[in-house]
RNA sequence: GGGGUAGUAGUUCAGAUUGGUUAGAACGCCGGCCUGUCACGCCGGAGGUCGCGGGUUCGAGUCCCGUCUACCCCGCCA
C-alpha cells in the first residue's frame, strides 16, 4: 500500500494560489485554521507559512469526503487534493488568494491535534508565558513567522555581502578558558579534568584577533554569545553577534564597511535606501546632549547644562549643587506648560528617582511670569541665563535635575524617552543611526580602573602618553552603533602591540603572573609580527527586534528564555541525575532555601 | 539583591472599595440546525484547587503574613 505522500507531491503553497491558476488541479498541505460549517456547505481556512487558502467542501463534488470535512478541527495537519475554482461573486479583497478557493476530492489527515491552549491566529491575547510553553504553536502565528523568516533574511545578507566584501567565515571555540573581565561567564565542568571548567564565550573577541595574526584579514562569524547576567526585553543570556574583524584598518575603514553592511539588510529587508554615511556624535557630547551613550536620535527634547547660570541662585538645592561640583541640567518641553499636571509632574519625579535624582523641579514659562515652586528663588539674571541657553518661549514647561553628573544624565536621559514616548515625538517608521565614538578608555568603579569596552580596545595615538598619567582622560578607539535609542553594535581598534597589551593589563591591576596565566597565549602570539587590526559586533537579535518592530528580542528569537533565563518549554534548566554530577567530580552545596530546582 | 505590575473557566478578563445565598462575561470547546461563509449565524450544553501555603473570622476570590511564576525597571551586562 502506498501513502498518500508516495502519491502526491505538494504542488503549491497556501498562500500562492491567483486568479491564473483557475483549473489547475493542485495538491496542498498545511493546517486547518477556521473552519466554518454552513450545513451541507463547509469552508475550511488552510494555513501554511506562505499563507491561506479557502477550501470549500460540497457534497455535489465528493461526498465521500463530507463526512471527514466535517470532522475537520483547528491544527490539524491535512493535505487536499482538489480543483482550483473561481470564487465567482464571493471573492475575498482582504486576502491575497482570495479570488479563489479550492475544491477537494481528496483529503488526507496527517494528524490530528488537541485543542490548542490558545487560539493561534495574527492578533492573540495570550500571556507570553503561555506561549512560551507552547512556543512551537506560537510560533506558528504570522507575526512571529514572518520575524524568524525576516531573521534568516539578515543572516543571508550579511553572508552575503561580507562574502562579496572579501570576508571569510570561519568557526570559533564554544568552549574554551575562563577569562576574568567582562560579565559572568556560563561555566562547563570537565569531565576528563577534575575540578577544572570550560566557559562559553561572551564573545570570540581572542579568536577573531588570533585569526588576524595568522593573516587571514578579513573574518567574520555568525555566533551564539553567552553571558550570565540578569535578562531584560532586549538582553537574553545567549544571544547571536554578528563579528567582524578586518587588519590593515582604521576606524573609518572599519565604519564603512558596516555602513554597507547595514544598508544591504535595510535594502534586502524593508528595500530601504539608507543613508551613509551616519550620523556621528563622541561620547561627551551624546552624554551631555542625550543623557547616555545609545541616544534615540528620532526626536528633539535634548538637555542643557545651566549649572554656570543657577552657580549663585538663592535657590540652595541649585547653588549647593553646583558648589559640590555637580550640575544641574534640564529639558525644555516646548509648550507644555499646560500638559502637565501636577499629578503628572510627581510622576515624572518618581520616574527619575529610579536613578538616584533627589527630585525634579520643574517651571511653566508663562506669558509675562514663571511658574511653580521653585520659580520664586530664581531672579532676573538666572532666567535670562536660563532662557539664553534653552531658547524659552512662553508657553514651556521646563524640568530640572540637580545631581552628580552621572545621576543627571541616566535621570535625564531617561526622562527625556518617556517624555518622548508620552508626548508621541516618536515617527516608529523611522530608523535613526548614529556612530557614538571616542569612548573613555577607562571607568572607575569603586576606586578601581576596568575597561569601557574590552581590555583589547587600543587608546587613541595621541593619548598614549596619558596612559601614566592620568588613564580616566584617554579616549579609546572605540565606537558603537545606535539605532532608534539601541546599541546593536560595538568595536574597536584593537592594541597590537605586545608592549602596550601588557601595560593595559597591568593598570588594570592584573600582576604579571595572572596577565600571563590568563592572556599569555594572547601575549605570546603578540610577538610574531601582529598587523593593526579592529573590528565590530553588531547585536543580531536587537537589529532584527528593531527591523521588524519587535519590542522585545524574545520575539526574534525561536526559543527564547524567560527574565529568570528559564526555557518554559524544555523546562531548564534542570535537575541532573548524581550519576552526572559524580562523573564530573562535582558536588551540590545548596543553601537550606534552595532545592536544587 | 531591590522596586513596580499581574496571577479567578481552555483563553482574555469582570467580581476585591464594603468578607455573606449558586463566582459571571466574551472568545474557545462539545452537541443540534443551517449551501456562500471568510470575526459565519441561530439554539442548547459542559467547563472553576479564584497561583500555592499559612493566618484572622461563624464565614475569605475578597482582609493579613509568607511564597512561587511571568513581565517591566534599577543594580548587573569587559
Amino acid at each position: 500500500m502506498t501513502t498518500f505522500l508516495e502519491e502526491h507531491g505538494r504542488t503549491h503553497v497556501c498562500g500562492e494560489l491567483r486568479a491564473e491558476h483557475i483549473g489547475e488541479t493542485v495538491t496542498l498541505m498545511g493546517w486547518v485554521g477556521k473552519h466554518r460549517d454552513l450545513g451541507r456547505l463547509t469552508f475550511v481556512d488552510l494555513r501554511d507559512r506562505s499563507g491561506i487558502t479557502q477550501l470549500r467542501f460540497d457534497p455535489h463534488y465528493a461526498e465521500d469526503i463530507h463526512d471527514v470535512a466535517d470532522s475537520l478541527r483547528s491544527e490539524w495537519c491535512i493535505a487536499v487534493v482538489g480543483e482550483v475554482v473561481s470564487r465567482g461573486a464571493n471573492k475575498n479583497p482582504d486576502m491575497p488568494t482570495g479570488d479563489v478557493e479550492v475544491l477537494p476530492q481528496k483529503l488526507e489527515v496527517f494528524s490530528e491535534a488537541d485543542v490548542p491552549p490558545f487560539v493561534i491566529r495574527d492578533e492573540t491575547e495570550a500571556h507570553e508565558d503561555l506561549r512560551l510553553k507552547h512556543r512551537y504553536l506560537d510560533l506558528r502565528r504570522k507575526p512571529l513567522q514572518e520575524a524568524l523568516l525576516t531573521r534568516s533574511k539578515v543572516n543571508a545578507l550579511t553572508r552575503n555581502f561580507l562574502i562579496d566584501n572579501g570576508f571569510a567565515e570561519f568557526e570559533t571555540p564554544v568552549l574554551n578558558r575562563s577569562t576574568p573581565e567582562g560579565a559572568r561567564d556560563y561555566l562547563v565542568p570537565s569531565r576528563i579534568h577534575p575540578g577544572q571548567f570550560y566557559a562559553l564565550p561572551q564573545s570570540p573577541q581572542i579568536f577573531k584577533q588570533l585569526l588576524m595574526i595568522s593573516g587571514f584579514d578579513r573574518y567574520f562569524q555568525i555566533v551564539k554569545c553567552f553571558r550570565d547576567e540578569d535578562l531584560r526585553a532586549d538582553r537574553q543570556p545567549e544571544f547571536t553577534q554578528i563579528d567582524i574583524e578586518m587588519s590593515f584598518v582604521t576606524p573609518e575603514d572599519v565604519i564603512e564597511t558596516c555602513e554597507g553592511l547595514i544598508a544591504a539588510i535595510f535594502e534586502g529587508v524593508h528595500d530601504l535606501d539608507v543613508e551613509a554615511p551616519f550620523e556621528r556624535l563622541s561620547y561627551d557630547q551624546a552624554m551631555l546632549r542625550f543623557g547616555v551613550d545609545n541616544p534615540d536620535m528620532r526626536f528633539g527634547l535634548e538637555i542643557t547644562d545651566i549649572s554656570d547660570a543657577v552657580a549663585d541662585s538663592e535657590f540652595r538645592v541649585f547653588s549647593g549643587t553646583v558648589a559640590r561640583g555637580d550640575v544641574v541640567r534640564g529639558i525644555r518641553v516646548a509648550g507644555e506648560a499646560d500638559g502637565f499636571s501636577r499629578n503628572d509632574l510627581d510622576k515624572l519625579e518618581e520616574s527619575v528617582k529610579v536613578y538616584g535624582a533627589k527630585g525634579l523641579a520643574w517651571v511653566k514659562v508663562g506669558d509675562d511670569d514663571w511658574k511653580g515652586p521653585i520659580a520664586n528663588f530664581l531672579g532676573d539674571a538666572e532666567r535670562e541665563a536660563i532662557e539664553a541657553k534653552m531658547g524659552i518661549e512662553p508657553g514651556d514647561l521646563l524640568l530640572f535635575v540637580a545631581a552628580s553628573e552621572e545621576v543627571a544624565c541616566a535621570s535625564l536621559g531617561n526622562l527625556r524617552k518617556d517624555l518622548a514616548a508620552k508626548l508621541d515625538l516618536i515617527d516608529e517608521s523611522e530608523f535613526r543611526f548614529c556612530w557614538i565614538t571616542d569612548f573613555p578608555m577607562f571607568e572607575e568603579i569603586d576606586g578601581d580602573i576596568h575597561p569601557m569596552h574590552h581590555p583589547f580596545t587600543s587608546p587613541h595615538a595621541e593619548d598614549m602618553d596619558l596612559l601614566g598619567t592620568d588613564p580616566l582622560a584617554v579616549r579609546a578607539q572605540a565606537y558603537d552603533l545606535v539605532l532608534n535609542g539601541h546599541e546593536i553594535g560595538g568595536g574597536s581598534i584593537r592594541i597590537h602591540r605586545q608592549d602596550v597589551q601588557a601595560k593595559i593589563f597591568e593598570m588594570l591591576g592584573m600582576s604579571d603572573e595572572e596577565a600571563n596565566d590568563k592572556f599569555g597565549f594572547l601575549l605570546d602570539a603578540l610577538q610574531y609580527g601582529t598587523p593593526p587590526h579592529g573590528g565590530i559586533a553588531f547585536g543580531m537579535d536587537r537589529l532584527v527586534m528593531i527591523l521588524t518592530g519587535a519590542d522585545s528580542i524574545r520575539q526574534v528569537i525561536a526559543f527564547p528564555k524567560t527574565t529568570q533565563a528559564s526555557d518554559l518549554m524544555a523546562s531548564a534548566p534542570s535537575d541532573v541525575d548524581a550519576d552526572q554530577l559524580e562523573e564530573l567530580h562535582l558536588r551540590l552545596a545548596l543553601k537550606d532555601d534552595e532545592d536544587g530546582e
